[in-house]
DNA sequence: GCCTCTCTTTCCATCTTGGAAACTGACTAA
DNA sequence: TTAGTCAGTTTCCAAGATGGAAAGAGAGGC
């Protein structure tokens, strides 16, 4: 029932998630958790089920003594993204079909 | 934590029930309910909720000797539709800026 | 009065989401 | 080496959504 629309992505949350990084090379845990502002666990939960999906990748490294970690979209999660964002541009359109055809 | 984003409108299957009613004066129940592909009570709770919302008027009338309801949105309905479609290409547009900012 | 059609409402089970708090691992400071 | 931080994770739990089946209800038809 959900037409096209990729329900890991359509969580608002993961969304913006989504948006965010399919425009940076990688973002930091902290600057994510910022913007979409979220607690870090729930944040930490959300990029795991992305990575589940295996849209998500996490890097942590160590940077001025301190463990952080980025995430960035996998070529998937790119291709998902722009998928899911097409789905709801065709949700528009196939309404349009569906209401001639009525 | 939602960006903007309309929580009435952004659930799948609201979404469908209003991009189709976006693109026509209004819609019969059960063809609604073909094009959604939801159960009756199902598609009767979201159109009661989206009624609530004032997004959306239900006229009830008889045809050949049938019940029949129609499904329209009001001019509200219209409005936050339209928003909301343009608080997902913002959602968009936004990350890229935070992207710049980072 | 009884039946059918067309939704509605109720009941219930499942899934999701979110936060707080406890926990883990890595590294710093004594 | 032990204690303390920082940065996330995982656990626990509560609340709200969502979906379908089944029982109800209203309007006509027979």
């Amino acid at each position: 029932m959900s037409g096209g629309l990729d329900t890991t992505l359509h969580a608002p949350a993961r969304l913006q998630i989504a948006a965010l990084l399919a425009r940076v090379e990688e973002a930091e845990f902290a600057t994510i958790r910022d913007i979409v502002e979220v607690s870090d666990s729930v944040l930490s939960k959300h990029l795991a089920a992305l990575g589940e999906e295996g849209y998500v990748r996490l890097r942590k490294a160590a940077q001025d003594g301190r463990q952080r970690t980025w995430a960035s979209l996998t070529r998937a999660g790119r291709k998902a993204f722009a998928a899911h964002m097409a789905a709801l541009q065709e949700l528009v359109a196939s309404a349009q079909a569906a209401a001639v055809a009525e």
